[in-house]
DNA sequence: TTTTAATCTAATTGG
DNA sequence: CCAATTAGATTAAT
């Protein structure tokens, strides 16, 4: 059973182009295609049919599907991705604006403060009210899910597939896939990984009131 | 030429656990694998040599070497994303924080205005000087090059694949290669694509002074 | 058992 | 050569 892949015999050494392995055929994709288009889960009827049709495996059609499938999600996935980016790129811009309005808010107090109590006593923690044990968590709208509970366990270089398959010999390499990090964005796009360093530098560089940074949290 | 695949034989009503496949054999593997961790790109001859040794073209020992390289650097740009990931949430979680600073400070400062001037004239823009022409780039710091100028052009449905191969009827679907979005976080994880609209409804849910938004930008 | 998600490999294409 | 994609396949988990 499970036929699977043809071989092919093509000296290699002659030309360029060849129609390697075995695939669906060209004519039979589009018959295939168009009842994907129909109907992305076919019953296994349907499945056989095709698969007499064009000439492969029932096993093969269900792949063909299953892959199709897979890779219409991902394409989706993508798009979230871009969503959640410019995401970003607006919260940080809001940040930034909220750094500037803070800090003049603060300056203006600092000002009205002194004037208010002209010269009085100048050591004290230069804001009493707004700074040190506030927002713990006050809940004044609807948080107390922020903050993600930062807590390292040993990462990295632990094996997920605990034991299977010992023979084998996988190659160690767990591949990855993403281009994403720079693409699809279409309008807001840059930001490659050493812009990266430039903005948190630029965003970080205050006084951190905040309890954990990302530098922590990777060994 | 060009051995391959071999089959196997396992009925598939067996057990579960199959060897499937095989591509470079096991054995030969070993000896690729040894050569390229000794080195990733080598010369042209090494690779004939190691066609011969196993068995198979130039042309696939160089395939081969290839792919390998480029799964590794995928690897690293994971890296890469989970930074950013993690930089992401710093971020959001120190965003909060000052926000929370921010609408307490302005808080205050109403009171303190309201006492200072004693219920004088109720009508004023509630806060005359901290809300209304300001930071439109004053350049505090070093900004100038925060707002990535949003334009927005028709994309989504844009066809770049100009006409290249007419017959080749290539199936439309381009695939993409994310899954990243919940992966390899260790840390921080979490933050699914539901999350984020919670988030930004809290985040984005004051007097937004912010010039554009993230959902102008897709349509 | 089937499906799904996640990988993986070999190969192709275009630059 | 590389980056990007592709098709077919496998496997763990459900």
């Amino acid at each position: 059973m499970t036929l699977k892949l043809i071989q092919e015999q093509t000296p290699t050494i002659g030309k360029k182009k060849k129609k390697k392995k075995k695939q669906i055929r060209q004519k039979d994709e589009l018959r295939v295609t168009d009842r994907f288009e129909s109907e992305s889960r076919p019953e296994l009827e349907i499945k056989q049919q095709l698969a007499n049709e064009i000439g492969l495996e029932p096993r093969q059609v269900a792949i063909w599907f299953q892959n199709r499938r897979a890779r219409l999600k991902t394409k989706q996935i993508e798009k979230e991705y871009s969503l959640l980016k410019a995401n970003y790129e607006a919260l940080a811009s809001r940040f930034e604006s909220l750094k500037r309005e803070n800090q003049s808010l603060l300056t203006q107090k600092l000002k009205n403060q002194r004037v208010k109590q002209h010269g009085n006593s100048n050591f004290r923690h230069q804001s009493e009210s707004s700074h040190d044990g506030r927002f713990e968590d006050k809940g004044t709208d609807s948080e107390s899910k922020r903050k993600p509970s930062f807590q390292l366990e040993g990462n990295d270089r632990k094996e997920e597939k605990t034991s299977s398959d010992n023979n084998s010999r996988n190659i160690e390499c767990t591949r990855g896939k993403i281009d994403i990090l720079n693409q699809t964005g279409d309008a807001v796009d840059s930001m490659t990984s050493s812009d990266w360093q430039s903005f948190q530098s630029n965003c970080f560089l205050d006084e951190s009131r905040c309890s954990s940074q990302w530098w922590e949290l990777l060994s």
